[in-house]
RNA sequence: CCAGACGGUUGGACGGCCGCUGGCAGGUGCAAAAUCCUGCUGGAGGAAAGUCCGGGCUCCACGGAAAAACGGUGCCGGAUAACGUCCGGCGGGGGUGACCCCAGGGAUAGUGCCACAGAAAACAAACCGCCUUGGUCCGCCAAGGUAAGGGUGAAACGGUGCGGUAAGAGCGCACCGCCUCUUUGGUAACAGAGAGGGCAGGGUAAACCCCACCGGGAGCAAGACCGAAUAGGGGCGGCCGGCGUUGUGUGCUGGAGCCUGAUCGUCCGACAUUUAGCGCCGCUUGCGCGACAAUGGAGGGCGUGAAUCAGUCUCCCAAGUAUACGAACGCGGAGGUUUUCCGGCUCGCCGCCCGGGUUGGUUGCUUGAGGCGGGUGGUAACAUCCGUCCCAGAGGAAUGGCCGUCCAGCGCCCGCUCGCUUCAGUGAGGGGGGUGUGGACAGAACCCGGCUUACAGACCGUCUGGAUUU
């Protein structure tokens, strides 16, 4: 089947509705928020996934929240490519050591963390 | 070669896989837009940072200008769109020097302040002193003169020397400093020279203040356009609708008025009847005419004061009545709040149209005081001319993620050369081999000119001081 292109979190009230009520899992490198999209669950036609980023100012400056943004967006295009998480809310936050760690650790955090999230929310 | 001063350039390179975003071309669509696909191509900085100055642009305010207030700037000249920036000078200070630093208008407009110490901190005075005179119990005391010396301080009323004097003092003189005037050079800041003045005018304006000049406010989240759903506003049409009160409209009754008619009043009045009388006869109770008057009277004229009736029309709506109306209120009803009661809330429904406006979208949005190369003018900042180029436009915010090879740089090991020295070590050097590590500060958000701050390093040029060789 072919896979939706992900669609964005953008409006700040997405976020905090995320951080109140979706599943938090807490990893190296990242925090996943996830939530199924009840505005979609109803309708026949399948609805893309949606990912947010964020990046708080604890990180450090804007080079380093922007890397961090960047190495988690890629991290989640990768992974979310072998998978069918359609429907899903997903919010990224990232960590003090998001920027520094390896790749390959990072990519792995974020593929156990996001089938225990579809796991949990199919049930 | 060492040490240093100043200015400039640069801010790792190459490749592979997978992505993001702008533009162009082609394809997909009848076509436009959008979407998607393919190809080509562009995609962070010297500070993009801090948001400290100055401008463009936009909106708002404002008649022009000025003043006041507030804020800023502050040697002179130039550059510039403008600046608190830059360039060239001047003055002061630092350095052997190349060079560097300066918040550098006015203290003779006025007000204030100057801690501690010190006798005294700004207006003249005198703690220790010095000198003269007088006194003396020989310790010193009193009066006067003086400001050279001592002491305090960041700063003490020009400095040094000679003369002078009781001791002293710009008291006099020379030089230096200062002030005033003149003059020379310079656009000017200022510098030089001369004359005069015995010297006034302590510091602080980064205290108030004075003077000169500059400044309207807010910012691309400016501003402009399009505009979904929902709610709300306005208009039109259709449909349904309980009761009461009020209101509004309409009809009737009603009220008022004009006009007309009738009644009425008055006058005229044909005509009719009666009558005096007259005429005629056929002379019986016959026929004809018939004044005045009376009565009746068709009809006509006039009449307004009032009244009555009818009618048309107009006006009114106090009252009555009927009817219409989603206009108001109350009751009822319905809806919904899980159920019941109470309370509160909402209430025509449907359709169409209009306007405002939020999320959102489009625009502003990158061709500009533009970059590069060259010429000309200028000591320079810079100006100008010619040629050439188009060089990021995101929007929870693209310009990347991962990997490999290499180049600087740094550390370690092996070997080499030279020096020292107890045959074992130690120091220095260049560069050969191996290995590990490894690239700073930092991310455009409308755009420019600056300033400030951060920054691993690398490279180039000019100059200064020192050493060495010839």
């Amino acid at each position: 089947m072919p896979q939706l292109l992900p669609g964005r979190l953008k409006r700040r009230s997405d976020f905090l509705r995320l951080a109140a009520s979706g599943r938090k899992i807490v990893r190296t490198g990242f925090v996943l928020q996830a939530l199924k999209d009840v505005s979609a669950s109803d309708s026949t036609s399948v609805a893309p996934v949606r990912l947010g980023f964020t990046a708080t100012k604890k990180l450090g400056n804007a080079v380093i929240r922007n890397r961090a943004k960047r190495r988690l967006r890629e991290a989640a295009r990768l992974v979310l490519a072998e998978r069918n998480a359609q429907g899903m809310e997903l919010v990224l936050i990232g960590r003090r050591e998001t920027g520094s760690m390896d790749f390959a650790k990072l990519r792995q955090n974020l593929a156990q963390a996001l089938d225990e999230a579809l796991h949990e929310v199919s049930t």
